[in-house]
DNA sequence: CCCCATGTTCGACA
DNA sequence: GTGTCGAACATGGG
């Protein structure tokens, strides 16, 4: 489910427990999403301790507690945060809830393909500082970019705006979204782009991120009719550009959704 | 019953 | 070594 905005919007969920002590830790041990860590260690580690602040970084999510404390969390594709009062009853999928006097703190993920661990470390994690730029950073350059795209010249554009090592945080409807905007069929490949549309690439990648934290972020609204967001999944979809049926197909192992009419 | 799913990783293969 | 592709992970919804 979650994309840059989506995860910003989920991660947020948990901000009005910043600095209120951690009573309890509940764990259902059994879930996937602790593949990579120990779950034992969770409530020894933060029980009695605050959130401090969080942030996010593309699809990773980062939340500091205090005595140096770093819960890292991914949510794969069913994954979600929300926050309940203080006697929420965990549901069958909810593999971690963090109780504070007020507060229910819930991670749940039906498909287990979210993953979290705990870090100690006195500032940021060395791992969480030598992330990628995120795209709304200066460090999201037109040079680094080009770059990537003379590297990954063979592969369908839309496989390479899936990978997180550039563009953190797109995913699936993230990339349609981005070359719908810039015109661009997403089996090309970057080595058969000009440079004024490789330029195009970048400033939709750019602009479908903005636009997305703004619209998307603060509550989770539904984007406007004339995104290709609301069209893609309707069967007999029009490209609300064109008024021309959307194609479906699948391209860079993933079912694709453009505009035949104007992506070429 | 069938197919599909806003993600990532791993192994096979070129 | 490099790069690409499909399967696998587990569950739910249409």
């Amino acid at each position: 489910m979650p994309e840059l905005a989506e995860v910003h919007y989920y991660a947020s969920r948990w901000a009005p427990a910043v600095g209120k002590p951690i009573q309890l830790v509940d764990i259902r041990s059994t879930s996937r999403v602790f593949r990579d860590m120990d779950a034992r260690t969770l409530g020894a580690a933060l029980t009695g301790s605050r959130l401090r602040d969080w942030q996010t970084h593309g699809k990773q999510m980062l939340f500091g507690f205090t005595r140096g404390h770093w819960l890292w969390l991914h949510l794969g594709m069913t994954g979600r945060l929300f926050i309940e009062g203080r006697h929420y009853i965990p549901t069958r999928h909810d593999a971690l809830v963090i109780r504070t006097a007020n507060y229910s703190l819930v991670f749940s993920d039906p498909r287990m393909f979210g993953r979290l661990y705990l870090e100690q470390h006195p500032g940021i994690p060395e791992s969480w500082r030598a992330l990628p730029p995120q795209i709304l950073d200066d460090g999201f350059s037109r040079d680094s970019v080009n770059a990537f795209l003379e590297r990954r010249a063979r592969s369908p554009i839309k496989a390479v705006l899936l990978m997180q090592e550039q563009f953190p945080g797109v995913g699936n409807w993230m990339a349609d979204e981005i070359l719908w905007r810039a015109g661009i069929h997403p089996a090309r490949t970057p080595g058969e782009l000009t440079a004024g549309r490789r330029r195009r690439l970048f400033d939709a990648t750019i602009e479908v991120a903005r636009e997305a934290m703004e619209v998307i972020a603060p509550d989770f609204a539904d984007p406007p009719d004339t995104w290709l967001f609301n069209h893609r999944w309707r069967e007999g979809g029009l490209c609300p550009k064109t008024g021309k049926p959307l194609r479906r197909e699948t391209i860079g192992g993933r079912t694709t959704c453009y505009s035949p009419a104007r992506q070429r």
